[in-house]
DNA sequence: TGTAGATTGTTTGTATGCAAACATCCTGCG
DNA sequence: CGCAGGATGTTTGCATACAAACAATCTACA
């Protein structure tokens, strides 16, 4: 069997202060070792950034859900689940109560649409607007799935502890 | 002045236990008021879900990571940064070192070809490979960005304090 | 009453993301 | 040596995301 990394380029996992062009990068040299130095630069390491830490535990996220909830996505879910617990909502007010733009939207409730969980109508009071409603396949999808939804939650933090999960919940909230 | 909710529907904030459909949903009953209930079930509250927030951070975060540095998106910087610290990959091995699979990989890459920032060579040891190269303008926006970079991370966290941040990271870190 | 400015929804264009099916190539093992 | 199984890259199809530009509509205020 091929080793996953058999002749990769010469690895360069030595931070040493110069890309493999020969450029300067950041000291890698910790903060506590160079006190008084006026011109300190913390180095940057990929796997130490918040937004690409961020994306690797989403990814894990969607794997864990789409093997719990096949039928429909994350996305789908999350306006399913503001529709039966706010009721019909027009197209905008469900995409601003799930985080989500217009344009974004407008193709994940056609696609509910298509799948039968929503319908749209239009607004008699506000020719603008189109009234997005839960179908009874809608409803009853959330309804059976809310558990499935906490097990997919409980899943993605099952490495961390009680405490740890309350903490980090805590702290993505002050983020938002 | 229109407010942004002036007319919504019957607004349904106070969970009581139904749906607006008037099916039963989860009892939103703390558990510690539940001792001794056989068949507990926490309520489904959407902003309490570790997805969600992971999305609505990441959508902070990349809002933050465009103004900071628009030329180039998120995922692009994190594929010059890894060539950048360990000299040319093969395209599957980029993709590894920046999380994210071939097919996603091959686009992103052929978007720093056609900025001029990345080429692709064909490997002469393995006919399969595509060994990816920074190019000198490359090298340059990498090692002008690092700072930014990093303004971005903590702009992103900007939230929180220091033992904070290395808390959440921390406990990321464990859920990759 | 009228209209400037906001809101709603659509469309277009660009950029991820990932599954699945392929064609090609490489390597270890019998 | 030869082949099975793994690795590499491509393509297709589907599902987010979001900026920007529009058309239609609504509302507050002059």
């Amino acid at each position: 069997m091929q080793t996953s990394c058999g002749d990769l380029p010469p690895a360069v996992n030595d931070f040493d202060g110069k890309g493999f062009d020969g450029k300067a990068l950041a000291p890698a040299v910790p903060r506590r070792y160079r006190r008084g130095v006026s011109e300190e630069t913390e180095p940057y390491v990929l796997d130490d950034q918040v937004g690409y830490l961020l994306r690797r535990v989403t990814q894990r996220h969607l794997a864990i859900f789409s093997q719990h909830i096949p039928e429909i996505t994350a996305m789908q879910f999350a306006c399913l689940v503001r529709l039966h617990q706010q009721g019909p909502l027009s197209q905008n007010h469900l995409g601003r109560a799930a985080s989500m733009d217009a344009a974004t939207v407008k193709g994940v409730v056609g696609r509910l649409e298509k799948l039968g969980l929503v319908t749209r109508a239009a607004d008699p009071g506000d020719k603008r607007r189109l009234t997005v409603t839960l179908t009874e396949a809608g409803a009853a999808l959330v309804s059976a799935r809310y558990a499935d939804g906490l097990r997919i939650s409980a899943a993605t933090m099952e490495p961390l502890n009680r405490a740890e999960r309350a903490h980090l919940m805590a702290l993505l909230n002050r983020l938002t």
